[in-house]
DNA sequence: GATGAATGAGAATTCATTCAT
DNA sequence: CATGAATGAATTCTCATTCAT
């Protein structure tokens, strides 16, 4: 009962410096985070923090990936529409959009980070990433399906699945920047963003389509 | 005769400082910036910077905006290519690609800002930016010229300006936080990238649809 | 009864909390020792150690008596050798070092300790040791044994004493130090280290001194 | 002339720093030496030590290159003794005691360093040695001229020279760690060491000498 | 007895900034 | 103009010790 009680209140510390420390994040930036803000943030002496957890780098580890995890939860629990898998994918990503605008610059500050620690858990460019993360996994999977049920163009479901995740990322992080875009813009952005990813651009020529869907010059970055 | 020359002098030395802390950034990201650092670099003592700057925060303000500039510049004089505008906002934004990732860290620092008075220089989403910034400007009359010609669907021209500058912002800012992302991968992204805004996604079934649904024609959100 | 068992299982923690700091000493250095290490390796909370020992000195103060008795202890316990005595003492200095080499990073802490509490007890440089501490008499005693005996030289027996021991630390630590000395060249040198102190270097010219070294008889290393 | 005085400055304060940490050391003990410590003593603050030097560890390691250095040096520049090589021996030896014993802690904290990159220089225990330390092959050299005019019995040169090391080192660290030793007991403990280490303890019987010099049995540590 | 919480001091560094010279 | 010296605050982290429960 007494230790129950205990670690109850071992728990809620955690919270709370966890806590603190996320807020920090929020207002002051990821840089700007240090175990003295927290501590001084949360009651306590600094040294007292490493009773709780071993240092930064892990405070800002759990943060983190529980965020990051927040977020993807959201994206998930979309149900599935068979015909239309671009509907399944676009509504994810709205769900994602939403999650992440909760806590525009925890998103950011996370998004961002080039903290190696960080970075390998938000790294997406990599050959091989819908291998190694599930959320990718999952959305190379729909894309696959896509294909196959010859409602998407045969293009590389990996490559695929990172462009979408980026392009969605360029609006969203322009999104937060730019705070005070009014929410009839902004679903207009969204909306038109979808519509050119999966529609493209150029027209599908009604009379001989001259198939060169995609074969451009300049590949020299 | 004097005062020219010290003043010559005097804007050298600046240059110098500013040219130091701009290495810095890129060699050891914007947090390794330091007055002592910059200071060494340039062959001064740390104190002596405060006769050129105020401080650490111009020094970086001033370099921020300058970098800002400079890329900008690189986009514009793209080649027009009558037939295939695709061609040319394709080759306009790889340019622009190209200029930031060579100094990436101001990219970074200058389009994820939200100091007003940058942003007042950055924001794009508002309805009407095709109107107000130039090189938005241009953008969207490449995109309608795409449109008259009937080579590009007929979408809104400025929300479509702004959904690829979002999205090619996206992946541009992943490519310089994932900064170890080896070229040839980097090279398939951004082809691919500009495969699916210009075509998209989805399959336009006017061949013969295979086995499952055919119909859905000129499906644009 | 209850007491007295008590009494036992309160000897039984203070034998664990020893026998932790015990192995941190020999596996982290002296230095490295602490109460909060301590307390993890036996389980219990940094506090709770306050309940058994007056704080970090004590614990540390008994250690370094406990440590050098038993390894003194091991000195002893030789069988005696009437006619050669310098054979007694090699044996008990050879199980001496064998003591010291079991655990060898304590013993270098203990005996090159400088804090005072510890010199109290490993001091032996100084004039009438042989009369304060108990190993130093009985090794005092066994070279007068062999002075009488007509053995050995009549040379001062304390100082003597002091000397072999001296001699001995002197290879021990460095064997302690220089720990990757393979096994056949640790006994070469102990060999050696002996046959010095007992024989010495000089030559004692009773026979015929040929030109160069021709004799030597009793060759024996 | 401005700058040779700012340098002689910047010298004086080096000097002190390095003073205050050798005074440290040698009153508190290598341990305890702190760069708050040391700027206390110079009456600095912690931060400015870092204007002079690039931290604890440069502090340390000149201060322990500079004593050994010192040490070595004296050990030479021994006035040859043809007849006599062991009083040669023992001059250099005392020599270099002597000027251990000026820097104890240097001398202490370097010869019982088990720092790869110091035991590299330090090391004296394996075979071979006197073939690559200078000073090791400089005191094989004595020992064997000892051995060829016919003073020294013939022992393996190289165990000989390494055990007339281990021994003294013996004494000298014991002198060190027992700083209290006075002045005329460290002179008999000196003078008896060497008495040792060349005449021997056993007694050469005058009348039939029994040739079992040391051919003891265990030699199992 | 035992614990977990908490503190305050101290460790090494780094840095922006000031200032007398 | 320029410098070197110096500071004071900040950084992360460890530790011995105390104390209410």
């Amino acid at each position: 009962m007494r230790k129950r009680f205990e670690k109850h209140k071992q728990e809620e510390i955690q919270e709370a410096i966890l806590k603190a420390a996320e807020e920090l994040i929020e207002t002051e930036g990821m840089d700007q985070v240090s175990i003295r803000k927290i501590a001084e943030k949360v009651g306590y002496s600094p040294g007292n923090i490493y009773q709780y957890f071993k240092g930064k780098d892990e405070i800002i580890g759990i943060l983190v990936r529980k965020g990051y995890q927040e977020i993807l939860q959201r994206a998930k629990s979309v149900k599935t529409n068979e015909e239309h898998p671009e509907e399944e994918i676009k509504e994810s990503f709205i769900e994602y959009m939403k999650a992440a605008l909760k806590t525009p610059y925890y998103f950011k500050a996370v998004m961002l980070s080039e903290n190696p620690q960080v970075l390998k858990q938000t790294a997406i460019l990599q050959e091989g990433v819908s291998h190694e993360r599930e959320t990718f996994k999952i959305l190379r999977e729909k894309i696959e399906k896509g294909i196959q049920i010859g409602r998407f163009k045969n293009k590389e479901p990996e490559l695929t699945a990172q462009l979408i995740w980026t392009s969605t990322f360029g609006l969203l992080i322009r999104l937060i920047i730019e705070r005070d875009v009014d929410e009839k813009q902004r679903d207009r952005l969204i909306e038109h963003h979808f519509s050119i990813l999966f529609d493209g651009l150029i027209k599908v020529p009604d009379e001989k389509p001259v198939d060169k869907k995609s074969k451009p010059a300049g590949k020299d970055v």
